[in-house]
DNA sequence: CAGATGTCAGTGCCACTGAAATGC
DNA sequence: CGCATTTCAGTGACACTGACATCT
């Protein structure tokens, strides 16, 4: 049996095992933002995925919700999201009756998106869940540590914000 | 000219413009963390993309480096890399001889990979512009806050990865 | 005309699922 | 037999590119 596993330049006795010491990247900000990130990207997939929903969509209603109608254009440039993109997640939107599409008669190259009272009721069905996995992003951080964090995380994205 | 811009719901003469007003959940945790790690993701990519190398490549030949000759199955439980991705990425790596795969006399169901010395070179290539992302990253925050920033990463990284 | 808008087709990266063949 | 290893085919989310027709 030779399984004692990978030991490839020490002794067959000790020495980490495959599955121990991990790689030296792993300490590199870069790894821990973005695996932290994955995280939370799953917390906050596996909350909206209950609905149905993903972060495109979330993204869209709310910012309907908050500022009102708007062009698709003028959607795409408040959620960040591609324009190209925006087209098709507000089809799926479309498709569940939770946004509606109307030929703006002031400009005839736009679309006029608004929420029904459907996308209303699921948005709020969304922010209960959305919340709970912000909590759970957080958990490890007391009250004190989270200010800092977010206030870190703030500045770095906004200094990157400005190209 | 109905060329005043979009004010769905307000006078013409005031009102924030589409541009401005960040919309409520811009200020989530899990918006700030994933759009900040979505800048270090680019700057990583960047840093990358001149010696021809993405994320995978880098981690695959840094694990090398670190932990010498592998199993495919080995590598990917240690660069955290999908056993089925880790055959794309090592596919790659080998159509520019950066690594090699050997049978494994002891196992017949492995392949030994090891790194060779023209993938070495390409790993310290890689290694300056890697570091300098990093630094860009952090940019605004000073040394202390970027200790600070880590540990809390770490520590908020380390809670999700016990499940 | 230059520029904005909506649409479609396609790419890239990272992560994951499912299945199959082979060997331990 | 159960299990590990390698491989292939496909999916999903997010972001982006390029092209095109339409309209201001």
């Amino acid at each position: 049996m030779k399984n004692a596993p990978q030991s490839p330049s020490e002794g067959p006795s000790e020495g980490p095992s495959e599955e121990e010491a991990p790689a030296a990247w792993q300490g590199l900000p870069s790894w821990l933002l973005t695996q932290t990130a994955h995280h939370a990207h799953r917390l906050v997939t596996d909350a909206f995925s209950a609905a149905g929903a993903r972060g495109y969509h979330y993204r869209l209603l709310a910012t309907l919700a908050e500022f009102g109608p708007s062009s698709q254009a003028g959607l795409s440039r408040r959620t960040g999201i591609h324009v190209s993109d925006t087209v098709g997640a507000l089809n799926e939107l479309a498709d569940r009756a939770l946004i509606e599409r109307a030929p703006d008669p002031a400009d005839r190259r736009r679309n006029v998106i608004s929420l029904t009272a459907e996308g209303e009721r699921q948005l709020r069905r969304l922010e209960k869940p959305l919340a709970e996995a912000q909590d759970e992003l957080l958990a490890p951080l007391s009250p004190q540590e989270r200010r800092r964090f977010t206030d870190y995380l703030s500045r770095v994205l906004d200094h990157h914000n400005r190209r």
